[in-house]
DNA sequence: CGATGAATTGACCGATGTCAAGTGGCGTGG
DNA sequence: CCACGCCACTTGACATCGGTCAATTCATCG
């Protein structure tokens, strides 16, 4: 138990007295795909570590459009800037698996972070590296096409969520063209259309609950802009 | 000068003999315009903070395509992701103006949070600000127009570096159909025709040196997507 | 076996990227 | 002080991508 919670991100380094402590004031919860573990607009009260499962972070624009910011999967954290700083959660996060997750409440986070100097270390860290992934993510936006947006996309996913097999590298995660459109910023027509000829072309496989890599080279060589 | 240092974003709410040592550990420079403070891929060795003027950040994308990520004002601090995490700089840093820049040791900057754990707690705020910042920004990518994104580019850019005047707010910075065409990620015969447009509607006016609003509230409306 | 929602496909059009030609302003050197 | 050349910018024509809508097919679940 204790070694799960050393393996995230927050709460790496930290020596077993301390997480044990940290532990103690955690709630584990259960949670079916679907739900929502917070919604954008509310107040930030809880933060939360993901212990089993995935969850999709989602964000409404002022004019309506959904946006799918990313996938969180196990170890990973959700809700540190918004109850650290913000007064409201940013973003919609949902269960899309079966998931776990602990929590725990606002304050005592900021407690805890003032006893354990090494989690704001952390912290830092964690930031430093969404925002370096954010960067890189903002200027693809601004430089390149659609077509190596979707493919890049889908290898970032492969990689944070996908184990291999004999065929290829499988992504479980039910991915719909609608999910595809909100990550690279376009419609389902147009994600539709590419991924049909993706298809065609035998460099993926894809059905409702997964989407399966057979060329991952061949994607990689559509993502890469050269 | 210490009372200076107290409005930087990294050195806030530090007492005086805080800021004192922090200061003796630094070495003041001045730069003159177009000169590289870092540039991108470089190691990161050292961390800055930008007394006066202005400098613009880059980045270069592995297709050769320039983007201009964001511009700093005095009191912001440059290079801080790079020296805590990272082994080379992410960006370009250039000096648009005349500038005065507070340089330190990376290794000393490492030193000098582990004394003043206050550091630690601005690095992160300002972490925080920035990924809120960069979401935003890369939301707007996903769902706006050009014509929309450009709105808002200048209308942020009025925000942090302009200055009142009878006519309207001016922006001080000399922005290039390039350089504008680099921030929201299309080329010069977009931006070209798009500003034409606007100057003559009279919303605008642009010289090599400056950008004046004349109807901000014209530009509010077409940079919100309603 | 129908009903429902997701996905596909085609047609169309507007936004934007691309290229070529021309204009204007600014600095430099004669 | 003028002429030239350079560079940023403008403008037009055109090609292409991608967004929009309508019609249809497909898959899944009662």
């Amino acid at each position: 138990m204790l070694a799960r919670l050393a393996k995230t991100q927050i709460f790496a380094n930290l020596d077993s007295h301390s997480l044990h402590v940290i532990e103690q004031n955690a709630h584990s919860k259960q949670v079916d795909p679907g739900h929502c573990f917070v919604r954008q607009g509310e107040p930030a009260l809880f933060f939360y570590v993901l212990k089993r499962g995935h969850a999709k972070v989602t964000q409404v624009t002022p004019d309506g459009h959904q946006v799918l910011v990313r996938y969180i999967g196990p170890g990973q954290e959700f809700g540190l800037v918004a109850v650290l700083s913000g007064y409201e959660y940013p973003t919609t996060v949902q269960a899309v698996d079966e998931c776990e997750v602990l929590v725990w409440a606002g304050e005592l986070l900021a407690q805890l972070m003032e006893r354990y100097p090494l989690m704001g270390f952390n912290a830092l860290r964690i930031f430093a590296e969404q925002n370096q992934e954010l960067q890189r993510r903002y200027q693809e936006l601004l430089t390149e096409r659609v077509e190596q947006r979707l493919a890049q996309s889908i290898l970032r996913l492969a990689q944070q969520a996908g184990h291999r097999t004999a065929e290829g590298t499988v992504i479980d995660l039910p991915l719909s063209r609608e999910d595809l459109a909100e990550i690279v910023g376009t419609d389902i027509f147009v994600v539709s259309r590419i991924m049909s000829r993706w298809e065609q072309d035998e460099l993926v496989q894809t059905d409702r609950k997964s989407v399966l890599l057979l060329q991952q080279a061949a994607l990689e060589r559509l993502a890469s802009p050269i």
